[in-house]
DNA sequence: GTAGTCTTCTAGATCGTTCTAGTCGCACCA
DNA sequence: TGGTGCGACTAGAACGATCTAGAAGACTAC
């Protein structure tokens, strides 16, 4: 019965409000040069007929596009955090936003080309797994933006959290919370994972300390298992990859009786939903993920407009302080 | 010094390869009509130039864009799921996906007019909130198929998993192991929460049990304030909304030292991540996301192509064992 | 009264594709 | 010899918007 209807373009509106194409293009786009009057009767005519601009066309036209092309993968949660400020901030800057999706059996590749094609004016790619001189040559065409990663090259821009900072800031904690026995669990494979291993390292040498690096990954099962090996030889705190990480080690210790903080502190890293679940309350290093987005988005809005080369923006993390960490318990 | 260059058009392939617009378009797509030895000129001056083409071009003049809107929410985990699985089915039936999220600021009809503009042939929405006839306007436009929720009037496909069947199959286990004190906690105003509590409720009376209804919520802190509450009077099975909702539920137990599953079994719905995690190891109804996902898709596509009505898919989801539910104890 | 300026509007080119309707050779067959 | 069919190719019109250039009319200015 109800046959699919064929969208009206402009050149409907135009005839039922009686004036040309261009004019209805004019009062459309809220540009200046249409009478008063006329506006409201074209803004009827198009009301009426259920009239929206064909993004295809319009943005085929147009030299501007005024969209930001973003990757992200679909089973990383702290990417969902990004997306979500990503879509506020970009709005607020008067840009729409083109999601493409890293996920099992489509490459990052894929997602950039798909973006590309659509016409996105810069791409911001979350933690990007290309190397350098495959993101150049996205460069060339398009400003990029790299997104939990910094060593990409002088041509790509790159908002990051400072992965140095962070871990010093987390021992800088334990450390005055009198700690020295402080152990990490490192994330493996994952993306920052060397950085914060060897930040671990040279911050407690620094400071006289023996580090000690326990082999995990970004997930609970990693951390779990890391957890086993803790037990050993149990330091008085340990600084977990990420807050997942450190889920699976708190679960562990508990299964062993092993109470936190009191026996041994736990620090987490992303300050993610799971950290502040009341039952949990674990103390983390937040990297802020809706600062990072917006600043990201930022990054790529200004060298879309104002030209200006590629720089790259680096944002301190700081400790948000909950119940898993306390002063070191008397030495034995 | 790398300026940003233009990119290629159909028009500059033609002019390297010596040969008109038309034939290049014609064997970028494959189509039939070009000789083998011209056709291997342009793909090698394509190849040359780094010629891709320009979607927007392509998806405006012909009347076929092979693009499936679809809508997700970007903080909800399950969703994710989904969207992973309808890029495998979609692109294995030949089908692009095009992507759009709802967020926060970032309503669902915005949503989906993003994905319209883009022009897709139909869309999927996950969990629609809009009202019936909202979602029929959409639909005398394009094939709509609503995901995970199926009374969207009879304009428009669904494909749902089975709540009715759900909820039958974890009473029935629980009956099974002996119990006859199984409550509900319910997942307040979520989606599908309603159908669950009143399928709960009839498939305790059929049995001659007494339902008991705890309210709750879709989230870990709304299992956590449920098991407080069921404290005060301990059934000998819980089946949760969902599974972090029952999170939730064993956290509060495990702190008033009650055993799981051996003072009372706890039921999760979804069979997600967290279920799966060795020390959680939630038994689970599974509503199978890769399968929900994949039927979506197929029905948005079998409507583009083969016309028909719109029709209904349910799939019957299935009870994953594992180790929270057990025998009833022997009765105080 | 003519030129200049402003506002309001329009015709037609244009973006980079695909599609329709050919043209051009050339072999085949009666 | 002269249609006919076929394979390889092309010119030009779409698609639905935006943009440029300019026209028409009203109003001011000298």
């Amino acid at each position: 019965m109800s046959e699919l209807q064929r969208r009206p373009t402009l050149m409907d509106v135009a005839e039922a409000a009686g004036v040309s194409r261009a004019l209805v293009s004019i009062v459309m786009r809220g540009a200046p040069g249409a009478a008063e009057s006329t506006r409201q009767r074209v803004l009827d005519a198009a009301r009426q007929l259920g009239y929206r601009a064909d993004s295809r066309a319009r943005l085929l036209r147009s030299s501007r596009t005024k969209l930001l092309g973003l990757t992200f993968s679909s089973s990383q949660p702290f990417h969902a955090e990004i997306v979500d400020a990503a879509y506020a901030e970009a709005s607020a800057r008067g840009y729409e936003i083109a999601l493409s999706a890293v996920a099992s059996g489509r490459p990052e590749a894929r997602a950039i080309e798909t973006l590309l094609d659509v016409g996105a004016e810069a791409l911001i790619i979350i933690a990007p797994t290309l190397n350098v001189e495959d993101l150049a040559l996205h460069a060339r065409q398009v400003p990029v933006v790299s997104l939990l990663r910094d060593n990409v090259g002088d041509l790509v821009d790159s908002v990051s959290s400072d992965d140095y900072a962070g871990i010093a800031i987390a021992v800088d904690h334990l450390v005055g919370l009198g700690h020295s026995r402080i152990f990490h669990v490192d994330g493996g494979t994952a993306v920052s994972s060397d950085r914060r291993r060897e930040t671990y390292r040279t911050e407690m040498i620094r400071r006289g300390l023996q580090p000690v690096v326990v082999p995990g990954g970004p997930g609970e099962e990693d951390g779990m298992g890391a957890g086993q090996i803790l037990q050993a030889d149990l330091p008085t705190a340990v600084i977990a990859f990420n807050d997942r990480s450190a889920l699976g080690i708190m679960e562990s210790f508990r299964a062993a009786g092993i109470s936190i903080p009191a026996d041994v502190s736990v620090l987490g890293y992303d300050d993610s939903h799971f950290a502040k679940l009341s039952y949990v309350q674990l103390s983390s290093i937040s990297q802020d993920a809706p600062l990072l987005a917006a600043a990201a988005v930022g990054r790529a809005v200004d060298r879309i407009e104002g030209a200006k080369s590629p720089g790259s923006v680096v944002r301190t993390p700081h400790l948000v302080l909950r119940k898993t960490t306390a002063r070191a318990p008397a030495a034995t």
